[in-house]
DNA sequence: GTTCTATGTGGTACCGGTTACACATAATGA
DNA sequence: TCATTATGTGTAACCGGTACCACATAGAAC
């Protein structure tokens, strides 16, 4: 591959009118941006990022750490990230951290020293030192990190909120709430709503705390369905509320008639249960891809407008709840 | 940040001795090695990988080309090889072709000029030029793309062979086979083990030919409902198995006492669907794993044993066939 | 005519590693 | 005893860019 010092000799200029064409920077004369342009043609050269990388102490690699890509939450946030980098030159490196500190912290020393740009994290620890010593530019979403780093997540308790209401609305008086794990930012928040929509209302609530896991949700609901009467379900995830729904299918309950169910994300899994699962969806591609604008704008020195942004959530009716007020 | 020549002086060596100890390469005193460890751990020194790769030409970064992310397929390749690679000290780069030749054969320039040590490359084109000139070793997962380059899939036609078995043994006698796009390997492929399992027995069979998407398989399915009496399905993927139940459940025709449904992939999908999804599931999770370490293998210039593994697919029998035989 | 500024170009130190080579010294073998 | 080998260390060129600085030249301003 050539280098640079092969293009200046076959354009029969100096390295550094070359690097001043490449980078469109100083005085170039038209000429020599011609003989520049036909050798770097000729040659088929490309700069070499690495170089470039050492000797700016730049790099265009975003490090991106969730949990676990898996999780069908992520992959979309992953890709409207991918596709904004992209669009500005960057590169993105994919971290699963497992929600294991340990592992988070040895990925971003790693990634220090691969000269990352900066980092888009999706992360619920409630230590963030290790992420406060570093001068490299961070945007946390979807679980805030600290108060000095930029956050983008969705208005997840108004989304809760308009969920629960649209229960509610649909002749729901005795429902389940299943939250996330308590002490975990976006499942409070959305408790948080859950209770602002039911609050004062004639309803009979039942909470239970369920982590974000099919098979589980499942044997938990089962056990609920036998022991309380139910007609509505508020679960705080569309994977747990799948899980809701098998356990009614088990049980012989049917889904809306006798047991109207309402999950949260808005993830594919949603629209292709059967019946299609009412959700409150989150615009995640939106999320994503602001995300990733904030942070370019960070490693690119510029000033952020917002350093909080909520994403209002979107209630999507499909059928299993009936709509009728 | 220290650098090597900070680390040399503080602990009153050359350069040369640090980085020998850095690679344990050559000859090191036992006291040279205690004075360099403690001026490392003093100064909090890591090496940088950008200079490194600059001087060696080699990186750790692995270049994982997928169509789409988002395709619930593959977030669970990812994340093996996303595993293994970090086990390797190796960083794992996302990309998304969306099957778009240019933007593929843009990633790679790309990545080439970032030094990426090797790719893993998921992808359908006929024409693998663009992956030939290139001297950097690629394994190929899930599609073939040349016999040259190493090749990971599942044995998709004997996979969709017991698939279609188990609708056999399970009483099916009118069955329809949703293929996925002619020209796809694996979709062809599991075609031909439809095929195989079908020939000679007493079955009547449809055939359709279905993109991997989910609603147009809904559509194409209530359609096929209303015109054929059909009592089992062999759909070539999960999502569109789920489209077919959907359209199933509008017909008002019970999974699985009168139609019994066989999807392919085993991604959770299929378990979260009420009912279960009998499904053909590929170890995902083994092929990525086993392409990384190939790749890795390749990479560190060791010779490979086998060029082309097919993994054994497995039935995963849930709620929509009947099992009895 | 002199000073200033805009335009254009080249030389080269530097980023932070690796490694070929030179040069020691001690131990081993003939 | 002398040659050879194993062990240990340092110097400096090199990887391929960037960018500071020096140095032209030409036109404008005074």
């Amino acid at each position: 591959m050539a280098n640079i010092r092969d293009v200046a000799k076959a354009a029969g200029v100096s390295v550094a009118t070359v690097s001043r064409y490449l980078n469109n920077k100083g005085y170039i004369s038209e000429e020599a941006k011609r003989v520049i342009a036909k050798a770097v043609d000729e040659l088929n050269y490309q700069p070499s990022m690495i170089a470039r990388s050492l000797s700016t102490k730049q790099s265009t690699f975003i490090g991106l750490i969730v949990p676990d890509i898996v999780n069908p939450f992520f992959p979309e946030l992953a890709r409207a990230i991918e596709d904004v980098a992209l669009a500005y030159g960057y590169t993105v490196i994919l971290c699963n951290s497992d929600e294991d500190l340990e592992k988070e912290i040895n990925y971003i020393k790693t990634l220090q020293q691969k000269y990352v740009a900066g980092f888009i994290v999706a992360t619920s620890h409630a230590e963030a030192d290790h992420y406060m010593g570093l001068d490299i530019p961070i945007v946390a979403i979807d679980r805030r990190i600290h108060s000095s780093i930029p956050y983008i997540a969705t208005d997840n308790r108004e989304g809760a909120r308009i969920g629960t209401q649209h229960l509610l609305d649909s002749g729901c008086t005795q429902i389940l709430c299943m939250r996330g794990p308590s002490g975990l930012g976006p499942a409070d928040d959305r408790f948080a709503g859950f209770t602002d929509a039911v609050k004062g209302k004639n309803v009979e609530t039942h909470v239970i705390e369920c982590p974000f896991h099919f098979d589980i949700a499942e044997t938990m609901v089962k056990k609920v369905l036998q022991e309380v009467p139910i007609d509505g379900i508020f679960a705080s995830s569309d994977v747990t509320a799948a899980g809701a729904m098998k356990a009614a299918y088990s049980a012989g309950i049917h889904v809306p008639s006798q047991l109207q169910i309402v999950g949260y994300d808005g993830t594919m899994l949603a629209s292709q249960l059967t019946p299609g699962l009412t959700t409150v969806a989150q615009d995640l591609y939106r999320i994503g891809a602001m995300a990733a604008r904030m942070l370019i704008k960070l490693i690119e020195g510029q000033e952020l407008t917002e350093r909080e942004v909520l994403i209002p959530a979107e209630l999507l009716i499909r059928q299993t709840t009936r709509s009728e007020a």
